[in-house]
DNA sequence: AACTATATAAGAGAATTACCGATACACACA
DNA sequence: TGTGTGTATCGGTAATTCTCTTATATAGTT
């Protein structure tokens, strides 16, 4: 097989030369590019035949959470895989959903790194298990709330969802009105039946509460 | 050590069977409940020493999303892993924010079932690599817009951020004037801005882009 | 048959927000 | 030293939404 081409861009060359130590002396991998910011990567990759860029999140000039928009954008075929330190599940889940296929911790060891390259060449992701817990943790984190009005939680109508869910595509109450058939009055009796039920004071609070109870997968 | 105590919630004995010859030889494990539902496994406990219950997600009475939320309100001690069938990421993330330390697939092998319970016994998580694979794909695949206008995204201005902050608190034009001491007017000015950098028509569309942005962690 | 929940709708006035400006200031650029 | 450009600040007026109250029809329950 022929061997991955690798872009390495880190703003820390210490890093970079780490990979490469990594690397260097197995023949499936071949480092063709490096480069210190994002900037930098796709200019490089103008005139490189790359497969697969592993990349920093946070550099100068453009960091890697635009790198990744960019490469989706314009390389739809090179992969990415993203180098980070502890602590960044912000980004992390941003980065996601950008299109990386990949994370790495930026202290893990060369089978790790080999294991990465070689899942998502294959079609396949890779996460370091660090790097899931951050955002498993982050996920479970999220609700500090609903510890004693929880049974006090009122179920929403289909007629309510419908309306909630129109609520989020951000009609106003005379489009919603047009596109359920009903009145404008009855789009406002709705509406405040669910600021009462979901405890929300206007729009931004259904639309919050909508999303952290994920009631509709388009969110 | 002493053995772990668990209980077993589904509503298929088959799958409960099939749990029990994982762990039936292995002294370091007992099943001292079986359940085939969330309302069953709570009237078990009332008479009974759990460490860690082993759930189901859809149980007729009661899920195991409410068992969840039940348990960590009257039993915060006694852990809880998830057993699940492919495909129900949506249900993961909840049962994650409901306290779930771990999440198995029901097609797992003993040992998996056994890591598992020991890694969150011991206090830490386990979760089975396909599930990560599901959540992370289902944070992944979220955005399907931003193709053409990436570059046209406009920065926000610290006041206009602040002002969106406020928004995402429910707060009205008149009551973020007040906490930022400017008139009524400056606000709206400030939120029209808003509207217009962010494409959105209403109130709903800033919270769905602070909330998709991950704008402020207390979302 | 009576009760409850839901969906529907209206009136009327208050409150809020949206829209179209305008002014002021700082900062960059030529 | 002008001349933009972006940001922050408001005012008036129009449009919309909210609040409160009331009402009818329908379906399901007891």
């Amino acid at each position: 097989m022929d061997p991955v081409r690798i872009m390495l861009v880190d703003d820390h060359k210490m890093i970079r030369e780490g990979i490469k130590t990594y690397l260097a002396e197995d023949s499936n991998y071949q480092i063709v590019g490096e480069a210190e910011n994002g900037v930098d990567c796709l200019n490089q990759l103008k005139s490189l035949e790359i497969d697969l860029v592993l990349s920093d999140l946070n550099m100068p000039e453009m960091d890697g959470l635009e790198l990744a928009k960019e490469l989706k954008d314009r390389y739809p075929d090179i992969k990415l895989i993203a180098l980070t330190m502890m602590g960044e599940s912000q980004h992390i889940k941003q980065m996601l959903a950008e299109g990386a296929m990949g994370y790495l911790l930026k202290n893990c060891g060369e089978n790790e790194v080999k294991l990465a390259i070689q899942n998502v060449m294959m079609g396949g992701t890779y996460y370091s298990p660090e790097v899931t817990n951050i955002i498993m943790n982050n996920i479970r984190k999220v609700k500090p709330k609903n510890t004693s009005h929880v049974a006090m939680e009122m179920p929403l109508t289909d007629r309510e969802k419908e309306v909630l869910r129109l609520i989020l595509k951000e009609y106003s109450n005379q489009e919603i009105a047009d596109e359920l058939f009903i009145s404008v009055r009855t789009v406002d009796a709705h509406k405040r039946n669910l600021l009462d039920k979901t405890g929300s004071k206007n729009v931004a609070g259904l639309v919050i509460y909508a999303v952290d109870r994920q009631l509709f997968d388009d969110i």
